[in-house]
DNA sequence: TCTGGGGTCCTAGGACCC
DNA sequence: TCTGGGGTCCTAGGACCC
C-alpha cells in the first residue's frame, strides 16, 4: 500500500517566530512585512544572516551571508538578534499541535518534520484538505505560517513543500515528478550542494530532469556510488520510514566558537578549549555517555581548517581528562597560525553506567564526584554559577557553545 | 566574503596484519 | 627482494543538511 507522507516546514522559522512573538506582545510592526533578518552579533564576529523576511529576499539577501554585505545593498534592513529559547518553545508547540493528527512524527530539525498520514485516511479521507486544515490551525493558534508538502515518500514531500512559499500546501506525487520537479535546477534536489552543483554543470546537467535521465555509467565515473543515489533522488525514489520511535542515538557531541579576536597565545587558546570542554562534557554526562574519541579543530584567520583526534584507552566523561587530551591535541596541531575559531568534539560513545578500568590508570572517584557536583550546581543555579578561577578577569566566558534543548534533536543526513 | 554553530556520512590514503 | 593481494582500522578532510 502506498503511504501518505507530510513534510511540514516553518516559513523563515526564526524570523516568523520572532515576528509572531512581537505581535503577541504589543508590537505594531510585523517583521515579515519589512526587510528584516535574524542575525548574529557583528562585534563578536558572528555577523551572518540566520533567517530573512520575504521583503529582504527581494534584495537578494542570502542565509549565511554577512550582515555587512547585506547592509551594503539594503541600508534600512532591520537586524534582530537570535533567541534560541523562544525557537525551542515555538518548535515544541508546533509538534504538540501536529501530534493531534498522527502519532508518527519525525523531528528533522528545529523547524521541520515529517508526519506519516497513511492510516489517517479513515478520519480525514482527503489528505490535501487535512493539510490545509493543519496549516490554517497553526497560523491561527500559533501565529506563524508553514508549508506542507504531500507525497508517498519523505524526499518528494520535502521537495514538494519547497515549491512555492509561504503558507502553501503542495503535492508532489510520483506521477507529478516530470511536470513539477524535473524542470527545477539540479541544486534544488536534496543532497546536492555547493560542491556538487558545479561538477554537474560541467557534465551538462542543469536540471533535475537531466540528472534523472543521465547515463548512469557516466554518473558513477564522476561521482562514484553517490551518482546512483543522486539519480534515484532525481527520479523521486526514496523509501525510508518516518522514524518516530524516539530519537536515534547521538553519535557525537561537539561545541565550537568563533572568537571575537584572533588568538595567537597558547594560554588564551587553552582557556577557550576549557570553556568548550565544560559544555561538551556537561552534555555528555547529561546524555549518560562516556566517549573514547576526542577531536580538536582550528580555523585560522584565513579560514584554513584543520583537526586532530586521539583515543582514550578507556571511555570517559570526565572534564579534566578530556581537557588534558584536548590541550595535547591542540599542541600537536597548532602551527602558530592566528586562530579565529576553536572546536572540541567527542564521539565513540558507550554507556556511563559502568566504569571501564584502564590497566594503567587509576579510577578516581573524586574527579567523578567533582564533575557531578558542578553539574548539579549549574543545573540549579545556572551555568555561570560556578567556574574555574582562570577565567576571572580573563575576558573569556567560562562556558561556551550552545546546549540544544532536551526535547529536540538535530536532523540526520539520511532522510 | 567583513563568511555561525550544530550535526551526519563518506572517502582516500596509510599502517598493519596475514 | 627487481616485492602480492586483500582485509581492517585509523585519520583527516570534505560534502551535505538545517
Amino acid at each position: 500500500m502506498s503511504r501518505i507522507i507530510f513534510h511540514i516546514d516553518v516559513n523563515s522559522a526564526y524570523l516568523s517566530w520572532e515576528a509572531a512573538w512581537r505581535l503577541q506582545h504589543g508590537s505594531t510592526v510585523d517583521l515579515r512585512d519589512i526587510p528584516s533578518v535574524i542575525g548574529g552579533d557583528e562585534a563578536s564576529r558572528h555577523g551572518i544572516v540566520l533567517a530573512k523576511s520575504i521583503p529582504a529576499k527581494a534584495y537578494n539577501v542570502q542565509t549565511g551571508e554577512s550582515l555587512y554585505a547585506v547592509r551594503q545593498r539594503c541600508p534600512n534592513i532591520v537586524i534582530i538578534p537570535p533567541r534560541y529559547d523562544l525557537y525551542m518553545q515555538c518548535s515544541a508547540a508546533l509538534i504538540r499541535l501536529l501530534e493531534e493528527y498522527s502519532p508518527i512524527i519525525q523531528i528533522f530539525s528545529i523547524d521541520e518534520c515529517f508526519l506519516d498520514f497513511t492510516c489517517m485516511e479513515r478520519i480525514w479521507p482527503d489528505p490535501v484538505a487535512a493539510a490545509h486544515m493543519i496549516k490554517n490551525r497553526i497560523k491561527q493558534e500559533l501565529g506563524f505560517t508553514v508549508n506542507i508538502g504531500i507525497s508517498n515518500n519523505k524526499l518528494l514531500a520535502k521537495i514538494g513543500g519547497d515549491l512555492k512559499k509561504p503558507d502553501m500546501v503542495h503535492t508532489l506525487f510520483p506521477e507529478e515528478v516530470p511536470e513539477k520537479m524535473w524542470p527545477l535546477p539540479v541544486e534544488d534536489l536534496y543532497g546536492i550542494g555547493r560542491a556538487t552543483t558545479p561538477k554537474l554543470h560541467k557534465v551538462g546537467i542543469y536540471t533535475i530532469g537531466q540528472l534523472a535521465k543521465a547515463d548512469l555509467t557516466m554518473l558513477l565515473y564522476y561521482f562514484k556510488s553517490y551518482g546512483k543515489v543522486m539519480q534515484e533522488y532525481a527520479n523521486g525514489i526514496e523509501n525510508s520510514d518516518v522514524a518516530s520511535g524516539g530519537q536515534p542515538p547521538m553519535k557525537g557531541i561537539g561545541n565550537s566558537t568563533t572568537i571575537s579576536h584572533d588568538v595567537d597565545d597558547k594560554r588564551d587558546a587553552y582557556k577557550i578549549i576549557l570553556s568548550l570542554v565544560e559544555t561538551v562534557c556537561m552534555r555528555l554526562r547529561q546524555a549518560k555517555y562516556c566517549a573514547r574519541l576526542v577531536s580538536v579543530s582550528i580555523t585560522s584567520n584565513e579560514f584554513l581548517h584543520c583537526s586532530h583526534q586521539c583515543k582514550f584507552a578507556a571511555a570517559t566523561d570526565c572534564t579534566n581528562d578530556i581537557y588534558q587530551a584536548a590541550c595535547m591535541l591542540f599542541d600537536q596541531l597548532w602551527q602558530r597560525q592566528k586562530i579565529r575559531k576553536l572546536g572540541v568534539r567527542v564521539s565513540e560513545f558507550c554507556g556511563n553506567d559502568f566504569v571501564q578500568l584502564s590497566l594503567f590508570e587509576k579510577y578516581d572517584e573524586k574527579k567523578k564526584q567533582l564533575d557531578t557536583t558542578i553539574d548539579n550546581i549549574r543545573m540549579k543555579y545556572g551555568t555561570r554559577s560556578v567556574f574555574r578561577s582562570c577565567f576571572l578577569h580573563s575576558g573569556y566566558s567560562p562556558v561556551s557553545g550552545g546546549v540544544p534543548a532536551e526535547d529536540y534533536t538535530m536532523m540526520t543526513s539520511i532522510l
